[in-house]
DNA sequence: GCAAACTACCTTGCTATGTCAAGTAGCAGG
DNA sequence: CCTGCTACTTGACATAGCAAGGTAGTTTGC
């Protein structure tokens, strides 16, 4: 299991994430899901990615459209709006800003664990 | 306000960082606020923190020993158990893995925004 | 026709966790 | 004693990922 990822990580970077692709290509939910797979997030939910893209439509980062298909049920077609653009500009700020945090103290050396005392028992 | 940070995205990504700054060094929460302000968590609040290490007391990632201060209240101070060090180790794979599929996205070169057609008022 | 399988979307309930705000308490200086 | 700093605690709240289940349209095979 490579990619066991922990969920609480994964939130505020998937509206990015999602942002991004969609910027790169309009898609649908379903071919979001897809593309977030291929991508390395091998086991993400469409219970996810679908409520998360609501949520960028309510708030006016995408735009939708309906486009019949001829093997299933309408798809909804996601792009980003003005808002999204900016958002996404802002949302990689704070990303990189994030990892210029993160990244310098993970990779401190640690200092030697003090031997935890071997407890006889 | 160069610092307004995401609170998503923090989530997950704090007890990573309280595991190592304690693994750097052991310290009291107070002292851990500080320390987070001063890499550049600028706008962290105690309220945030204290919680966090709650819970990594509760799920015996770290220890804690009281230490009397003349300057206030006894401190509480916290450091790694073995179980943490492994969270740590294995919270590092976890964020560098997703930091290796956000980062490859968010660089590839966006496609030509279609120019939102200027709608006349 | 009808059932099964696949595509595509949506919704509900659960849970973890950061945030705000307020509270408790010890100590120091005026 | 009252104000202010240090230090920790707690409770109500909002967000967002996830699992599970539901609705529908299309195609295929019988």
């Amino acid at each position: 299991m490579p990619n066991a990822h922990d969920p609480q990580l994964l939130k505020g970077v998937l509206s990015l994430l999602l942002l991004c692709l969609l910027a790169e290509r309009e898609s649908y939910g379903y071919q979001l899901v897809q593309r977030l797979r291929e991508i390395g997030l091998s086991d993400i939910s469409d219970g996810t990615v679908y409520p998360a893209l609501t949520r960028l439509e309510r708030e006016g980062r995408v735009t939708s459209r309906l486009v019949t298909s001829r093997s299933g049920p309408a798809r909804k077609y996601y792009r980003p709006t003005e808002a999204g653009y900016a958002a996404l500009a802002q949302g990689t700020v704070h990303w990189l800003s994030l990892a210029d945090v993160v990244n310098p103290v993970l990779s401190r050396p640690i200092p030697a664990q003090p031997a935890p005392p071997s407890e006889e028992v």
